[in-house]
DNA sequence: CGACACTATGAATACGTAGTCATTCTGTCA
DNA sequence: TGACAGAATGACTACGTATTCATAGTGTCG
């Protein structure tokens, strides 16, 4: 039929399993001598074809190689059986998080389309490109998505939930770690080792997340007296805290404790801190936030606030798939508890 | 025209922003008074249209909400702007090379749809799935892909590449890190360091990643007499090194050294190790492989051999959209050298 | 035995876009 | 001025499937 010539095939016999991709559920049909309705009724809803038919499109099928198109079903069913994620492009915490959600949607035969963001200016960029598919759901991921970008995505009527993103609470329905309690109650932990002083590293400061986790750790710091100023690291990275640390290492008078808003920062100020002589938990106290796996390794052994990825991600999950409800209605705001763990880094030394 | 109902919108003057968002080019040719052929050209080939008509479709698409639909698209143009990645649902490993692709792809425009599975049962349904979206290029990463599979999708005439997984050279394009050389690099610098007797700590053993590594080491090892029995963790994690170390901490004598097959392993194996009363490297030394971002934090410093990933997946990308050329050809196979790292864990201690 | 419920199947159509071809219009050159 | 290349645009159709709607066949019951 005038194809675009190509690879002419080396003239072999048309061999079934090599033969033209091509394939469509109207060859099948020919082949098997019913329609392509009947075609499409077997690989969709076979219950609806009598057995015999049904092996015998199945064989044809077989033989020709018939794979059924997704994108073809998805223009038609308007489903597509995909869920969007927007989230930064680095981040150890966003890679674990992202491969909780291929791992929970695989579960459910759902796959994962992925738009990665650099920087913040590129969100913009992925969210335009998200709305082009018309994926099933979206997860906004990342405290560096803006207001007006959520409102955006809100009016865009197809299902998304804003995961950990305290800025998005009522805009767009959102599952979060309870960050402020969770910081909380890392403070109170260390109230009760009878910290006087304080410090909080955070990651970038207009981050929603970092500003509610410095609230969390403020006011509990502030009930008992006890000072908690705010220093910038500038990113989220293993970097940033080493560099954070150094500069802290420099201070005349160390805080009796530092809360780090991350673990991952918080790994880089505790191998900073290490590398300018000081020790902790012997010299100071240090927490993290997030529970990274790397959180519990022995090298580390980090005091954190430990989020249930898992059922963060299952909630987020669930707010997807059940929204088929009301959108008018005002978006739900999941929040859910993390689980304190204390490691090496706030224990006492016997010392 | 007889929708579902559904919200019937409150009845607002219906505005523009929260319009029925089943807008099509259809829509946007009505209101801008052209033909839905130039409302199309607009959006994929701007160039072939005046500015004035231009203009005045992209002023209607914006009143109207218009966002073109890469269903539509896909199924007309046949390529979807899209790559498949199937991967192995856990590891660190595999989430930080799944980074880099969604990272280096969306530089160019493309997003990645992940497959990922649990166990190697799994990757049967993961590669039926992602037959049925036609996706511009296919990533098969893992060494668990058997070679069947391999040859599955050879014939699928979609453009596809092997990453990190020897056993596919010559079988599909591929692209690997040295990882014998690698290997070895590590072996030798072992040697020099005068070992007389070593260990090797592999995953999985069926792996053709460990075999390849594995080979390296003991290659090298044996040309200076050096032995180098095989131990299997059973997984590529964390855990599983911790418990390996446990074991060969029961054992009469410890080996000089000990050849981890990949970081991640080997954290556990050090932290094991400590745990055990084993120092490194004072008691014996240590390496692993890949050049996890972990292995150059101060707390672990380990002696590894780097994979420039980014190389890496800018190789594999090059050979997925340059595969235009001919199906019959041997498929490529591209090898990348990795660096060697020198941490602390082979750095022999003053003491 | 006719009416009826139900199953199995097919013909026709829609999903929203992009490419082909034809047509009109503009400006240039002999 | 007429011929003609080139730009700008539109009518039509195909991409491959799922969903009506209609029709033929099968068995049940009064």
């Amino acid at each position: 039929m005038g194809g675009k010539a190509g690879a002419a095939s080396s003239s072999l016999t048309r061999n079934q399993s090599q033969a033209n991709h091509r394939v469509t559920s109207v060859d099948v049909a020919a082949e098997s001598g019913v329609s392509q309705t009947t075609v499409a009724r077997v690989f969709s809803s076979p219950d609806k074809v009598s057995p015999a038919t049904r092996e015998r499109v199945r064989v044809a099928a077989e033989r020709l190689g018939y794979v059924p198109n997704a994108i073809a079903r998805s223009l038609k069913s308007q489903r597509t059986n995909i869920v969007g994620a927007v989230v930064p492009a680095y981040g150890e915490y966003w890679q674990s998080v992202l491969a909780e959600f291929s791992r929970q949607l695989a579960e459910r035969s759902y796959q994962l389309l992925v738009f990665s963001f650099g920087t913040p200016r590129d969100v913009d960029g992925a969210l335009a490109s998200v709305a082009q598919y018309r994926l099933d759901g979206v997860v906004l991921a990342s405290a560096t998505i803006g207001q007006a970008q959520l409102v955006g995505m809100r009016s865009s009527e197809r299902p998304s939930v804003a995961f950990n993103q305290p800025a998005a609470e009522g805009v767009v329905p959102s599952v979060s770690v309870d960050n402020e309690a969770g910081m909380a109650e890392l403070a109170e932990h260390l109230v009760k080792l009878g910290i006087e002083t304080a410090a909080y590293i955070g990651g970038v400061s207009s981050a929603s997340t970092d500003q509610v986790r410095y609230r969390g750790a403020v006011q509990t710091l502030a009930e008992h007296g006890v000072a908690c100023p705010y220093i910038e690291a500038g990113a989220y990275t293993y970097d940033a805290g080493y560099k954070a640390a150094a500069q802290l290492a420099q201070r005349d008078r160390l805080p009796d404790a530092v809360m780090v808003g991350s673990d991952e920062v918080a790994f880089g100020v505790l191998d900073g801190l290490a590398n300018a002589g000081i020790s902790v938990p012997g010299d100071l106290l240090l927490t993290g936030f997030d529970g990274l796996p790397q959180a519990s390794w022995a090298g580390y052994d980090l005091t954190t606030l430990v989020q249930t990825t898992d059922v963060l991600v299952a909630r987020a999950i669930d707010v997807l798939m059940g929204s088929g409800a009301g959108p008018q209605e005002k978006p739900v705001s999941i929040v859910v508890p993390g689980a304190i763990r204390i490691g090496k880094t706030t224990r006492k030394s016997s010392a």
